[in-house]
DNA sequence: GGAATGGTGGACCGAACGGTCAAGAATCTC
DNA sequence: GAGATTCTTGACCGTTCGGTCCACCATTCC
């Protein structure tokens, strides 16, 4: 034992993770991820290796938080048919214009690096099936049709919700784009019980 | 007058933008330019400016190309209804896995290029209008309520589109992917008339 | 408190980048 | 055919990149 590390390296991380999302990983330099971090090349180099390892820890963390956001947020929903509405909606307010850090990464290095792909990959279908849990859910409340298939209805979901996404980062205003959002809603996730009326 | 040019510029733009659309703006170096379009550095710069400018100019032809052939498309068809469906479809076959290159460039340099995203913004708008104009003539013949509103069915349309389309990037597979844009056409456009029977 | 351990920061490196320029080659006008 | 004019080529430039390395120093154990 010596001397202790300086840093926190969650901080570090989430720092470092900022800056990727908000400039991608090719337009942020090794001064970037310095400044943002406060540490030293030697630092980053000695606690994380290169700068794609760096990368791929933010990305991990990223999904990480991202799954366990979303894991919270269909479990807390007193009904899970509003939990995946709300999915829809949800990229609207927060953040917004820079869209999501592993859509933008698949986007850019998915077709060079084939780890970032796979990665992709597995995050999508793990959202996938954390969806299709709430579709399950939503069945047995009543709120969706039996018949349809959990997978096939989480899929549709995903795609809808990586499309609104996508609209918000070409920079549709907010208006149109919650308008879009509750309309794929609608006609998604349409009210399937007798009380209220489909707006 | 004098010598005349030795290449065709359509050609030479063709090679670039099949280059930008494979590795991206940042992953893509003037050799790789020099390389696919089998010019000098000299000439390039002389004929289409600096990188940038190449790849704005390359991102516009693209996006011309584009609207040219869903204005077709959508004009083809026996039944407007149809076309719209084989809009989220289509995304599915062609190129498939990398994408859009319009989308890419949007995720990669929406951040930091303001004429990229404006150029973003303005090439969606315009689809988002095609497609409302072909929304408009299902409804003329039927196929779509009559009440909803061509522009927010485009726009719901499109961004499902770009959902498929990325879902695609993240390596989905096909009869996923598939079954996912049928899933959505027919949840967007369920069948209207009472002849046939919905999928 | 002395020595060993390991974090820290910045000087340093070769390579590759985007971009410039000048000289040569090819074509048109007269 | 001579000259003018444009295109083409490739050598060259300064900058910045990612990455390495080492001298310095704070901490901990004995």
């Amino acid at each position: 034992m010596a001397r202790p590390r300086a840093f926190d390296e969650k901080q570090v991380l989430g720092a470092v993770r900022e800056q990727f999302w908000d400039a991608g990983y090719a337009a942020t330099s090794l001064e970037d991820l310095m400044r943002v971090s406060g540490l030293g090349k030697g630092s980053l180099y000695a606690a994380f290796g290169d700068k794609r390892q760096l990368f791929l820890r933010a990305l991990h963390s990223y999904t990480d938080d991202s799954h366990s956001h979303l894991r919270e947020a269909l479990a807390e929903a007193p009904r899970a048919v509003d939990a995946l509405r709300m999915l829809l909606e949800a990229p609207i307010d927060a953040g917004a214009r820079r869209g999501c850090l592993m859509a933008n990464s698949t986007c850019e290095l998915g077709n060079a690096d084939p780890e970032v792909l796979a990665h992709a990959h597995r995050t999508y279908e793990t959202s996938t099936a954390l969806i299709a849990d709430c579709v399950a859910r939503a069945q047995r409340e009543g709120d969706v049709p039996a018949g349809a298939d959990p997978i096939a209805l989480a899929r549709a979901i995903l795609a809808a919700q990586q499309g609104i996404v996508f609209m918000g980062r070409t920079g549709l205003d907010t208006a149109a784009l919650t308008a879009t959002a509750r309309s794929l809603a609608a006609q998604l996730l349409p009210n399937h019980s007798a009380t209220q009326p489909t707006a």
